[in-house]
DNA sequence: ATGAAAGCGCTAACAG
DNA sequence: CTGTTAGCGCTTTCAT
């Protein structure tokens, strides 16, 4: 057996182009282990089906070889392709980067491969992207977001295929949808700050639209709640420590901003208005209250530590990973709207 | 042909199992433009060999109908697969996620998708997780580290792919690695500090191997130079700001440290100790000098800004890129070591 | 410029 | 328990 094994692990050297080297096929394990194909396919599937012995020498003989299965095969056969597609608009944007995580850990414990890429902010990229997905023919689709072109909400109809849109809610998800509230959420972090005492408000906001959107709410409710507007500096892209500093230099430079609470729309961004106001000897959060979102795992150990919105990322993982595994099951009464809410975690900072 | 096409656009709800509502094909698609089904595959993969007239025709068809291809068809039938896996240890560890970020782009631009998973710091889950990988049949793999289980190393160089080994080099990566001296670069440290002229040591390190390799250079080149010993704490899992904030306190109470230099295996665990030592009244850079790794974005904009040592990801992300396009390009003379090394970027902490 | 035929490596019936 | 027969939806090769 060893020989014939020997004689049909390919030799060469790592060539250009993959697929030159025959890799080894179920096919190739059945002969060496004296049996059809089937049976290795069997072996592999269910091992109970297929005799003790035969077991044997179809491991044996699947360990000499080096075999690996070809699932692309083996998709395209059972129209099952045990892959799920995840877009985020950010990889390197933990908040995104967390609830991927915990969502990945739960399908792969269930087999799942995910496949997943960066949409960045234009729908259009998107787009694209859920096209180069759906061709991977993914057995679930997540994406970020409950904003999406015409073309992407029709391609994902006609893929048939359950589809979570996550961290955000709609009276109408695609499928379904796991997230909570923004325009509550803002509307929370201003009753928040007008019930703790302050009087003059700001927000600094990253360029996304959710993020706009939560900036917006507080700015209403302020103004329903107060009279008073509400400063506002956008910085146009992502967050970042070093745009928190710039965002309450310009406040404080240009639009004479001279104290109150700042609602952040990430807690980076809160983090450099703190390290800011530190500079400026501006004391928090008596002079300066600073409400952050997001809740990441710094916020309590930065000094002051940090006020700000907590949003389960873990959480929100999970329960899409559970609603497409439902759905999976063949369960037909998966709920389409899951709301996981927010919390205020008072600290020091507000 | 609009009714053609509305017939076979299958209709009915989104089914639990995938697979169920029969999707377009391109033999669908050529019997709606009154073509065969090679035809279509032609239009798609080359327009330039079909009439104007004929292409146009299809691209109607595809219209209407939302037509996508099966990507599993057809890497199973040109053994190319147009996937690339990708390992990392974490990706919420920005210092991998901007890597892969930045390789992603680049083998983008070039028609690849990439699929990632989580390695954790064990073997064998990376080993389990190669095996996955390499059953979608992947054009190209990128790992990170260069320290595999044998059977990793075996199911690799069956494969026949192009693999990359990124963030550290070796003699004899399995087909090319791509990154920097992780002795060399504590080593570095230990001479920066030391020539920066404080006479005391200590380091913080999280739990993965790169870091203690750097640690234990660092450590064997203070004593080369000084014949003092190095205060050590390791934080046994991933970096975080607490464990930096907790590693300071117990450098302090637990082994007598009482100011000098600490390096750090991170950014965030370098923030950290600058945090704690705020909170302690221990002035920076005077009584104790703080070095972090990997230049985060972060890094410049803390007070004190953090002296750190700084890793190009991007410029490592694209090397990886370029060193398997080149590959996959039918290139023989792809060099196997890529050394881009790393640079001390000294600012206020130390 | 287009089509017919073969086959990629596997799973899904259906036999025995 | 095991094998045979058909595809899955493409790409490739060879004809026309």
């Amino acid at each position: 057996m060893r020989e014939i094994a020997e004689d049909m692990v390919a030799k060469g050297r790592r060539g250009g182009k993959p697929g030159s080297g025959r890799a080894v096929t179920m096919a190739a394990v059945g002969r060496i282990a004296g049996v059809s194909q089937v049976t290795v396919s069997r072996a592999l599937s269910d091992p109970s089906k297929v005799s003790p012995d035969t077991l044997r020498r179809i491991r044996e003989a699947i360990e000499i070889t080096g075999f690996v299965p070809n699932a692309l095969a083996g998709a395209l056969a059972s129209a099952r392709s045990h892959l799920i597609s995840a877009l985020v608009p950010s990889i390197t944007n933990i908040v995104y980067a967390s609830m991927i995580q915990s969502f990945t850990e739960q399908m792969r414990a269930q087999g799942y491969q995910i496949l997943m890429s960066e949409t960045g902010f234009e729908l259009t990229e998107e787009e694209a992207l859920v096209a180069a997905h759906l061709s991977r023919r993914p057995d679930a689709l997540l994406l970020t977001g409950i904003h999406h072109s015409p073309q992407t909400r029709k391609m994902l109809l006609a893929a048939r295929i359950p589809v979570v849109e996550v961290w955000d809610i709609t009276e109408s998800p695609i499928d379904i949808c796991v997230g909570f509230n923004h325009v509550e959420s803002g509307r929370a972090a201003a009753d928040f700050l007008v019930e703790a005492g302050y009087s003059r408000f700001a927000s600094v906001s990253a360029g996304d639209e959710r993020a706009l959107r939560r900036k917006d709410a507080f700015a209403a409710e302020i103004r329903r709640r107060t009279g008073k507007g509400v400063a506002e500096f956008n910085c146009g892209g992502p967050a970042s420590l070093a745009h928190g500093r710039d965002a309450l230099r310009r406040l404080i430079e240009e639009q004479g901003f001279d104290g109150g609470a700042i609602f952040c729309s990430s807690d980076l961004l809160a983090h450099g208005v703190v390290i800011e106001a530190g500079v400026r000897g501006l004391s928090i959060p008596d002079r300066l209250a600073v409400m952050g979102f997001g809740d990441q795992d710094y916020a309590a150990h930065v000094v002051p530590a940090l006020t700000t919105m907590h949003v389960d990322r873990a959480a929100l993982g999970a329960a899409a990973a559970r609603a497409i595994l439902a759905r999976l099951d063949g369960q037909e009464d998966v709920p389409a709207i899951h709301d996981l809410g927010f919390a205020i975690i008072r600290r020091q900072s507000a």
